[in-house]
DNA sequence: CCGTATCCGGGGTGATACTG
DNA sequence: CAGTATCACCCCGGATACGG
């Protein structure tokens, strides 16, 4: 057995065709790694959500940076906006099934994050420490 | 069967304790969701590489970005640090155990970016058709 | 309720030059 | 070869005010 090769096998279709004009990586990745995208993408894993209801469930996000950020998810094609011409308005924000089938390798590194969070902090402080 | 929940299994252990003073999303995609950082990691993901070579394969990364990128995902402790006292010296970098972990669920989102670029770009065509 | 417009400060990023 | 130092820029993001 190579020795390079870890005991858990990863697959990166990735590595043949890299092409960093055209990078996927860059690309998909610059919007879901932002720094507001990721928490809102788990809220709307759970279910649809008006624009009121997203920004109570990330107490910290500028009406601004919501707004911002569900344009891009919408661009990308992750997020659908749905009107509701009631008085006063509402607008509902849901899952595409692009961004649903996003959210299942997405869920997995969120998960990773959540496990992992004290061995990360605990090498941070190993590190600070030299 | 509940008309919110999608055809395809997503599990967010996240969900029920997501304290956003202290939050894993941020703590850990904030630094692998950087600009340069998931394309250093799919580098490693193959093989230790030295400065000069992780250089070459991403073309156009700036020697200050490389440093101050590998410095955190050394300090996150994705990434060992070995210097070999040669003349010149040369220095190699390596996924450590929990970095490649890390790789594990992160190359599932790296494999969708590179699936469904061509589906994320028509989207943003439409979009901005509109 | 759901935005948009404007201003502004700070940090991330690149370019360049220099060193062991 | 593998960095560090410094400068300058740009854009992200917060604060605030206003509008449909």
């Amino acid at each position: 057995m190579d020795a390079r090769v870890s005991s858990q096998a990863i697959r990166l279709d990735i590595l043949e065709t890299l092409d960093f004009n055209n990078c996927p990586v860059r690309d998909v990745m610059g919007q879901i790694g932002g720094k507001w995208a990721p928490l809102l993408l788990i809220s709307l894993s759970e279910r649809p959500y008006r624009f009121s209801d997203l920004r109570r469930s990330v107490p910290d996000i500028s009406q601004r940076m919501l707004t911002q950020t569900l344009r891009d998810l919408e661009r990308d094609g992750f997020v659908a906006r749905t009107v509701y011409p009631t008085k006063p308005p509402s607008v509902e924000y849901a899952l595409t099934p692009l961004g649903r089938s996003l959210l299942v390798p997405l869920s997995g590194v969120i998960n990773w994050a959540e496990s992992n969070h004290e061995a990360v902090r605990a090498a941070r402080i190993r590190y600070d420490a030299a």
